[in-house]
DNA sequence: AATGAATGAGCATTCATTCAT
DNA sequence: TATGAATGAATGCTCATTCAT
């Protein structure tokens, strides 16, 4: 039994075709909704034979866990990039949350309907839960006191906001924005 | 051509299968969820022959629309009785709130899921958009002031504590949100 | 809701082509074996298209059900007519039933291995158990006291005689089988 | 070109891997039938990789063959010990026949039906017939006199109470065998 | 000697929809 | 007005087998 996964730390050509796979459902989420995946629409996507669907990802809930994984850190990451250029702009906490839900509504708006679509799937899908959870504390990281009630209204407000924006048709500015992320998090100082 | 809509308002046959059908499309979204949603499937729940859907309902659509419509109109009459029963305990807006927040992520769980997920495919399907607007309009009867920033924030909060709530394993208790609903409540004061 | 079953008893389009993938499946299990039934085999032989299987029988089980039913009877049909001639031969109830087996190792070999194959299986499927029941019937009529132990000693060796015969590359002639069928009879007089 | 087959008779890994396959597919066939064999099926039984199974047995017939070779090994000498301890027991050659059946069809009644089911594959495919003649000699080293009628008429319901046996849901027991099987014994005295 | 990776073919089943009746 | 019958397309998934490593 020896492993193929190499020393340096480099991806074996299995664990590459798995990364390829992942993003190729990203975009058919983008695209179609999580309800336009199946084996064969991601295998078109990604360019790969159907049974190399089920070869990395035995059942179809294991690529959708692996999908949402993936894009929570990839949120993750933007969100961080994005409060952090409004942190050099000094635009202050509030200012940062607008500009990221703003990014996440105009720009990034096919990753954060992806995203959203894996996250509220958990409530179907107990396998799903775990992989949830991470965009949970995705959101979670933008505060700092989570047992505080205006903090729960805080966060239960940011993904309403991210609901309703993604069911308008035009994405919100951060401009418009701004003041409602300002009332929420006044209480907080 | 003639209408088979009685003058009187009494319903024709084909009135009362159609409501048995939606009836039955209700039933599978709690089920199953909207996915699970086929003429097949829904058919099978409605004891009522496969095609005698396509007949009354041309697409599927159609039959969404018509059943979020359905849905909401419950859902505004079980909040109106909530709000209605909580004043005459004396609890205020808040409590009032809070209560109806509990009934639907508890015993009205099933209906609350189902609905939900009607009104977030109205992101994908434009064709269910007009009937999502009752939704909303639902919610917003819950406050007065749309144009203020205190109120598009409670608004918001409330559908993330909906989201959140149906993800949660255990639904929450009308004691445990109302701290949260009084704090967004009274910068409306 | 009407029924398309005419008055006059004749079948309905439905129960004809229920009728002929029924004789599709039968010549499939004699060509491959029961191990060869699939929607697209019988579809094939048949000469319908695949879904035609599924929807005149929901599950591959119902079908093969129904392909047992229609074996028995045709298998007691047969064994009718050879009994039936070999009284007119004179050739006494032993000859009959060394008849009936040489006819079913020999000329409805297909038929009979095909059969088999079904009776059998209904030891790891309790769907097929009462359609075998009809199987057993058949070859029980072949004698009148079922509760002797004489009777069933040559059930059992009637049963294990078409189980050798057809695992033998030559089927037997009935002059061969006569002498072991008229010792097993002998004590039955 | 080496052998690694140890001249001292001790077996090679390579053989101990075999034979732990063969074990994992009689499991298999004994919980799923022969149409659940499979190299995957067989692999995750044995907890080996599937590529490892085409490697010691390059074709699946090769496999079955070796399955049906071990089981109708071991089948014999639980029925020589059956039969042997019956014969301490002083019940006679009737009396261990019936503990033999009874056994085969209760306690062992797993592996029987596996035995059975590869006996009978070998009906369809010829690659198996050499290695079923094993349990036909099983059956045969019961009686002496291969050339006698009744002893043919024996064999025949032998195997006919077995194949009954298995497709009855309830296996018999001894009791109720012996009769008949003492009928069969009688005219062989 | 052994196994990860891969894939084309096939599986049972469900589907939305059409159409003759 | 309703519905049995029908079907091409798609679903998730398993398969035997090959091959590079």
């Amino acid at each position: 039994m020896r492993s193929y996964r190499r020393v340096d730390g480099r991806k074996t050509r299995g664990d590459r075709r798995k990364q390829e796979i992942v993003e190729a459902t990203l975009r058919v989420i983008e695209r179609e909704g999580v309800a336009g995946v199946s084996h064969r629409s991601v295998a078109r996507e990604a360019g790969v034979p159907p049974a190399s669907i089920t070869y990395h990802f035995p059942a179809l809930d294991d690529l959708l866990v692996a999908t949402l994984v993936t894009a929570a850190a990839e949120m993750a990451a933007r969100t961080g990039d994005v409060i952090e250029s409004s942190r050099i702009k000094g635009s202050g906490p509030a200012g940062a949350v607008a500009e990221m839900l703003a990014d996440a509504l105009g720009p990034s708006r096919g990753r954060t309907a992806a995203l959203h679509e894996l996250y509220l799937l958990a409530a179907r899908r107990p396998a799903l839960r775990p992989a949830a959870r991470l965009w949970i504390d995705v959101l979670t990281s933008l505060g700092r006191q989570p047992d505080e009630v205006g903090f729960r209204a805080f966060l239960a407000a940011i993904d309403g906001m991210l609901t309703q924006g993604l069911i308008d048709d035009e994405p919100p500015t951060a401009a418009e924005l701004l003041p409602v992320v300002e009332h929420l998090l006044a209480p907080l100082r």
